[in-house]
DNA sequence: TGATTTTTTTAACAATTGTCAAATATATTC
DNA sequence: GAATATATTTGACAATTGTTAAAAAAATCA
């Protein structure tokens, strides 16, 4: 329950941190509140923040042609979360990033960041090791698009993720799967 | 042209590193050559291995549903290229790498890597660094699949890597956007 | 160069998925 | 709990994309 102790063992999922590593990070931190639809980042911004939460889960999306919302990520607690692209090259933001539920959270700036990479290359382990896990979840998601049907694409996701997918609006689900919430509501008729 | 000489100036595209730096990196490499469409990794193998090229180009695959090879990456030089997932996590890759040009390699193996990672900081800064570029990559990717026609899709991609567009077949480019090689030959014609 | 292989195009037809609009169902808020 | 807002389902129809098979074009190799 402990914003902190939960910060604390998730950084010790990755390296084996001093005392001190740990508070330097915990000390650069701001404590927020996040309400339910609240954006955290908005599509054409410049995200130089970085969030860490232990509870609930965050919504990317982007608008389409037709000027639909189409949800490419969700993150769920207890995660590192930012716009990955506008962070890292300091440009707007090509996706909006929402809190699907209320939620304490800590946020970093990029500066503070960079100093403690530069400081301790433990935290720069972590850092290269959330990069990698970005890099791996998206390879996941490009892989679930590329060559299946929607059906598939559905089924893979429920035995994947069964319950994450449970607390996800099917909406959010449909356009994540490259499809219209329609189409995925045929589908889910269609096996049951 | 040299390898040497190339591989020295990418790593100096991400830090300015030492003499000693380079040299212990470069003291790591087997040179290889591949050949055209041979791969560097086959889908279920293990993939414990980096390559850098200074030439050519290689392409990630799978198979989809029916059989269909799914293009899902291309890689141009100068770049490391590994099967990230596989690399990373020890586990079977779920993709094919494979040489479009013959080419002249440097491999790394993960040990030696991560010893690397460990003795130099700014090796390790290298690794983040490239972690992030294919997080960004795959994002990119991403989000040319989610929300769009196939028409734009195609659109998108040639107005923002028309050189590298012209030297990929387009059987290739087809499944890289999601869809098949006949659809992208009619795309092709109703635009011209 | 000529032969062979690979790549791209074309056409007819089938299947999948999208669009729009309305009806239900479910959550949320006062 | 009633009222309001949000989410999901349904149906009819349209548009997009896939499939198959064959022809044409381009690239590769001996």
């Amino acid at each position: 329950m402990s914003l902190k102790k939960d910060f604390h063992d998730y950084l010790s999922r990755f390296v084996n941190l001093k005392e001190e590593e740990i508070s330097a990070f915990y000390r650069k931190a701001t404590i927020r509140k996040l309400k339910k639809r609240e954006h955290f980042v908005k599509a054409g911004e410049h995200c130089s923040n970085v969030l860490f939460t232990n509870s609930g889960y965050l919504r990317f999306y982007h608008l389409s042609e037709n000027g639909n919302e189409i949800t490419s990520d969700f993150y769920f607690a207890p995660s590192f979360i930012t716009s990955y692209t506008s962070f890292i090259t300091k440009s707007q933001s090509l996706v909006s990033v929402q809190a699907m539920q209320d939620m304490e959270v800590l946020e970093f700036s990029r500066e503070d960041i960079y100093k403690l990479y530069a400081k301790y290359s433990t935290v720069q382990t972590i850092g290269r090791m959330i990069a990698e896990q970005v890099a791996i979840n998206s390879e996941r998601h490009l892989f679930l698009l590329l060559g299946q049907s929607a059906e598939t694409r559905y089924k893979e996701l429920m035995e994947k993720y069964p319950q994450h997918i449970q607390s996800i609006p099917l909406q959010y689900i449909a356009s994540y799967l490259g499809i219209t919430k329609e189409s995925l509501s045929r589908i889910r008729k269609s096996i049951h």
